[in-house]
DNA sequence: GAAATAGTGTCTCTTAGACACTATGGA
DNA sequence: TCCATAGTGTCTAAGAGACACTATTTC
């Protein structure tokens, strides 16, 4: 089994090869992280009987420099040449949420040339999940301009065609994003073709009103893989506070996945992932409500 | 709504900004692609009425330079200034392949500061499923010296401790990869943590003989992520020849997800995904099967 | 006929969906 | 007492797991 050192064409050892290796001078890409913010919040509720209601927010940031000046856009930035990718990542969410301790995941890398009109520059995209209360202060103070958007997504048309050989399928997204000043909207073509076995997904906007860059394909891209991961892990208690009513649980579930559930079978499928606690909501025009915890130990791979 | 052409602080319009950008000399990583190219290889048989055996098996190219000289690494490249990455990424599968049309994701970019010792490199991983009867020549005639190696993964341990507050669980996953003339291996620890609702995954080589780079971490991320579709998506179909029985289409799943599964409750499931034609195996020295092709109208979306 | 794989029938158990029903606190 | 939500019981249908059984080819 080969093993160091070895000696290459040139008669260098590995330790001799890195002290004189030269990196050269060719032309390299900037590398960016661009963050994804996600909590849920509680609209106000005027009868004090009924539940709040809650959406789904994402945090973006108004550009305050060209280009896209005056846009919305994803909170992030460069990625420095002695941090990892992942530390850059944890570094912007910090300083957009001045908390520690916060899910985030990687998503995707976006990597199209022309995808910022300054220079030539790779985003590798994370989606964080915050519980809003665990915010006390309002987010992203240092940033010009921060701002909570309410998120809704829909599917606007589904068209599929059936050439000789392969299938093609379009779908149409509309994402609208609202904040209590602003309201920006756009639609995304996902396109799915199948080629003999093979099946490819790509992403194109059609059109788009207030975002910067390709942020709105991440912000797609984003909610799609938080639907997805909704359904088949834990993922969603990162949104929830320490403690909450089952009743609440449903409705988070509802908003990410856009559909009503059931409470009864709902209240089966979740009642290993949580554990109940001797509390309960009180005040509130109607039955008490039990407070239950995540159950840490559901499911470790 | 903010428009162009809006003027920044400085009174220049987009236009004029981005004509006087200078994108400044700071230190820029260098971006590579790295594919894991798995297919499904048929072993010889002996016995003419037992089913060839079947392995999962990865390409590997021998380093010819330092660092890692003489070691194993997947095959990559740099992503260059007017490629984006996924055309990087199809170059390198092209250029190991020579065929088109091949199914190829983006898994994960991996960041870390010291990953590659010559300098700094962040590389974005992607895992390419081809159908073994498609490649005619020995793949990577170009390269120095290509090779498929069998992939076995196992799990080797499983250790939970809970803390006062937090739960960790650390995995150990033992990974072979053996060729006609080599065997590869390593043993990666996954450790999974939640600090109140909070899980984060980290990945860490315990050990590893004859990989280079951090490119066993990228082994492991695929197979997981492959087990993982597997279960519920069609992406195994790219691992098949356009006609195949359903025998070997659950032998496929098989290894994947590595244990075994009762046909019947295989065929009731996969039923729908598949088209069964009028052709069946001959000459097998037992009853013969009848050949399906994948259903392409299932399930878009 | 033996060996080996191909393919089916059916029982059980679990789970999701549907929906009716009971329970409880506050105005 | 009514309202709104909290929470349970039960029927049904669908699906996975288990396993026995039949079918078909080659040597």
């Amino acid at each position: 089994m080969p093993n160091q050192p070895f000696t290459d064409p040139n008669g260098l050892n590995e330790e001799q090869f890195l002290q004189n290796y030269n990196a050269g001078s060719y032309e390299r890409p900037s590398v960016t992280v661009d963050m994804l913010i996600f909590t849920v919040m509680e609209q106000e509720q005027n009868n004090y009987r009924k539940l709040a209601d809650k959406s789904l927010q994402l945090l973006l940031i108004q550009r305050g420099e060209h280009p896209f000046l005056g846009q919305w856009a994803l909170p992030g930035g460069f990625v420095g040449i002695s941090e990892s990718v992942e530390e850059a990542a944890r570094r912007e969410l910090y300083s957009e949420t001045n908390i520690d301790n916060i899910y985030m995941e990687q998503l995707y890398t976006w990597g199209d040339v022309d995808r910022d009109p300054r220079m030539r520059v790779i985003s590798c995209s994370y989606m964080a999940l915050v519980d809003r209360k665990a915010l006390d202060v309002q987010a992203g103070d240092d940033a010009a301009a921060a701002a909570w958007f309410d998120v809704s997504y829909h599917i606007l048309e589904t068209r599929r065609e059936a050439l000789e050989q392969d299938v093609r399928q379009e779908t149409l997204v509309e994402i609208i994003l609202e904040s209590e000043q602003e309201k920006l909207s756009g639609v995304i073509k996902l396109t799915e073709t199948i080629q003999g076995h093979v099946r490819q997904v790509s992403r194109e906007i059609v059109r788009s009103a207030g975002f910067s860059f390709d942020h709105l394909l991440m912000v797609q891209y984003a909610i799609e893989r938080l639907r997805g991961k909704a359904e088949y892990t834990d993922i969603i208690f990162n949104l929830m506070p320490p403690l909450f009513t089952l009743s609440e649980l449903q409705r988070v579930y509802e908003i990410i996945l856009g559909k009503e559930l059931l409470a009864a079978a709902f209240r089966r499928k979740i009642a290993e992932r949580v554990i109940e606690t001797d509390q309960s909501t009180r005040d509130a025009g109607h039955r008490p409500s039990k407070l239950y915890r995540y159950n840490r130990e559901w499911n470790l791979f």
